[in-house]
DNA sequence: CCCCAGTCCTGCGGGC
DNA sequence: TGCCCGCAGGACTGGG
């Protein structure tokens, strides 16, 4: 489940390679299922290898690595991926290498329990196609209330389900979209088309403010224990969630009501009905 | 425009 | 005890 904070926690977590040159790269000995590289793994290989990596970045929940020839790799984590310098947690699950000219993190590694992540190598032109605007929205971190409201007031989506919507808005998960509401304390249901201006800067700053927090922690590992940064150590964003995977629990909003769970689009919500109000 | 169900995949936990 | 099934959900697709 890696949202915007923990991709970003991975992001920072492997700066140490920036300046590296890619000595050999490719997919992993794997007994299971191979995942997607794009274009291809020979294609993949020959646009990295003996490349020097110019800088890390970040789209959404996309880990990207800037090579000196202008390629781009990015890592797209869905729901187990991670992208380590420390050794990954099986062997079996490890899907993909880059071997580097650093004495003390020879290598970058992908690894992916689930396999449902991917790596691409794009060029500048595809990267653009691929991962720009009409295929991913403004990072949820460099929008203003303004923007915010701009991309949804003409729905009439429910506001949760809006925000997984990564081509209006990229960054945000179903974990955070959750806690983002009820910071906000906006019902999960409610239409955007019927959000007042008000709503939009609230949740705007919930948003930041809970998206920011998240990072200092580094993210959320969840009871699983997949999720764990570089250095394979878990976060600490857990420790602060308010309502997500909290049902039956008393709200800390108001005390008084119990967290309830509902399913929209497919997937739990969490919120107090209390709270969150239309 | 939007919704829904199905797809990929693995590990875990509930129920019998 | 052991096995089966359902569930978790990020991104995408096809049909309504």
């Amino acid at each position: 489940m890696p949202e915007l904070p923990e991709v970003e926690t991975m992001r920072r977590g492997i700066k140490p390679v920036v300046g590296a040159r890619i000595i050999k790269a490719g997919r992993t000995r794997c007994t299971r299922k191979p995942i997607t590289v794009w274009p291809n793994d020979r294609t993949a290989k020959r646009r990295i290898e003996g490349q020097q990596i110019t800088g890390t970045g970040r789209r959404g929940k996309r880990v990207l690595v800037h090579l000196e020839n202008e390629n781009t790799i990015v890592f797209e984590p869905r729901m187990t991926g991670l992208v380590l310098l420390s050794d990954p947690p099986t062997m079996e699950h490890l899907r993909f290498q880059l071997q580097l000219s650093l004495a003390k993190t020879p290598t970058l590694q992908y690894w992916d329990r689930r396999g449902l992540g991917s790596v691409h190598v794009f060029t500048p032109d595809e990267l653009e196609e691929h991962l720009g605007p009409g295929r991913l929205g403004p990072d949820a971190l460099a929008v203003t209330p303004e923007i915010l409201a701009e991309i949804f007031k003409g729905s009439r989506r429910p506001i949760k389900v809006a925000l997984l919507d990564q081509v209006a808005l990229a960054g945000v998960g179903n974990l955070y979209a959750s806690e983002i509401l009820f910071r906000a304390r906006v019902h999960p249901k409610k239409r955007c088309s019927a959000m007042s201006q008000q709503q939009w800067l609230l949740i705007y700053t919930a948003m930041q403010d809970i998206l920011t927090d998240a990072i200092k922690h580094e993210g959320s590992t969840l009871n699983d224990g997949t999720y764990r940064n570089a250095l394979n150590d878990p976060g600490g964003y857990q420790n602060q969630h308010q309502v997500y995977d909290r049902e039956g629990l008393p709200c800390p909003g108001c005390n008084e009501v119990l967290i309830v769970r509902i399913v929209q689009a497919q997937r739990s919500t969490f919120f107090c009905k209390k709270c969150q109000g239309y």
